[in-house]
DNA sequence: CATATTGTAACCTCTCAGGTTACGCATGTC
DNA sequence: GACATGCGTAACCTGAGAGGTTACAATATG
């Protein structure tokens, strides 16, 4: 399967690098936009936090994009991170034409 | 935004319908497989679970697919139900080019 | 110095994944 | 009828994590 070499860009590093510093606006000025806590925010922008589709949605209405282009951000972070954090998926083998067949042993 | 007018179908769905069914596996026998309870396997095929990153992989090793479609399958079901369910992000305005100059005002 | 912005800790509530165990209900088979 | 299998699911536990409020320290900036 075709992986991504390195680890995808936090989707909290696109909301400061792309919206927040070229509008110049504060992480206090958009939390109160998207309707949601400094906290959240400052979470998510330090790469702490994940966006829910919730936040997604907020996301799409303040900077007039869809909201799968945030879940796709947070998607491909959250899968890659599970791919080379745990190990026990590794171990899980694919089902072998042998096993749909086995009813032959009747 | 070109939104979905239905419920995507829920990854749980496909797992049974493409996959189990054809191939005569079990619930039992596919959560030994995965390597995952009985009880998760079954919540998800009765669309009561969903697919986290980790079982996203397992499915990819057992059934030889990308992870990212079963991320995706998630992905497209968790948002059209939060966009059909909550209504507060419906609340958040569209960041206005006003509020990008307003430095204009010193 | 005074103000604004920010990261973050501490604390609380809620939701949810995942595991184990056990039950009742089907549907078989002998 | 007796027994085994598969299944959904309830009850219970643990752990993670989102999101909120409040408060504090640090770092600008006027």
């Amino acid at each position: 399967m075709g992986k991504m070499k390195r680890q995808p860009t936090h989707p909290g590093i696109i909301i400061k690098e792309d919206y927040l510093r070229p509008l110049s606006i504060t992480i206090k000025d958009m939390a109160v936009i998207l309707g949601v806590s400094r906290k959240t925010l400052s979470k998510i922008i330090n790469e702490r936090g994940s966006i829910t589709p919730d936040m997604a949605l907020r996301l799409s209405r303040a900077f007039d994009t869809t909201a799968d282009l945030w879940m796709n951000l947070q998607k491909n972070y959250d899968l890659w991170l599970a791919e080379h954090t745990s190990k026990e998926w590794q171990a899980v083998k694919q089902i072998s034409s042998d096993l749909i067949h086995s009813h032959s042993n009747c």
